[in-house]
DNA sequence: AACTATTTATAAGA
DNA sequence: TTCTTATAAATAGTT
């Protein structure tokens, strides 16, 4: 879109790759506020320009920070992408929950 | 763009809220796709419908998993967005812990 | 799923 | 660099 057709390949020049990665970085943003908007989705873009500068987008909502997308999306693929310990905490916790109310069980 | 301009609010139809869903989903990722090879970008999205179907976009790379760059995004903010939760369970760990040993020593 | 009239995004220019 | 504008691209409503 604009004055010439462009291809997609990687922009040599890197002032115009700067230029092109805050529009389109902006465009991007965009839409996706009015997808979450229009839509009632979850929206969660993390970037990272060549130079290495971040920019984020989230959804807003009760459930709006990266994290908790990101956490919702863990278990949509039904894995933890960062913290196996978490997983084996988790077990711990409720292997100690059933001793416990053992333990109590018990007593009575 | 279309036949009409329309207002940024949810659509309450819900056939049409999905169909929206899916072109701007597919219009947004095809955006993505274009920034990361036009800009030398990292990009990671992820986004959930209404509907709870997920779908992600992830710039290829030396670095290219959604992994990857939610690990570099967590250090681009200087902390790690886990450890609050992480903490809070070995917290509820050490006290289950604590419970146990009580009840324990009340049976003997 | 296709089609197109329009709106929107943006490449190049100022 | 911020603003403009000609043109490419996305998409809303339709079939």
């Amino acid at each position: 879109m604009g004055r010439g057709k462009i291809e997609i390949k990687r922009i040599e020049n890197a002032t115009n790759r700067q230029v092109t990665y805050s529009k389109r970085r902006s465009g991007i943003m965009k839409k996706a506020r009015e997808l979450t908007v229009l839509c009632d989705a979850q929206v969660a873009i993390i970037m990272f320009s060549s130079t290495g500068k971040y920019h984020e987008f989230c959804s807003t909502g009760t459930d709006c920070s990266i994290k908790g997308i990101f956490d919702r999306y863990q278990q949509a693929i039904g894995t933890s992408l960062w913290i196996e310990q978490y997983e084996n905490m988790q077990r711990t916790l409720s292997h100690l929950k059933d001793i416990n109310r053992n333990l109590r069980t018990e007593i009575r």
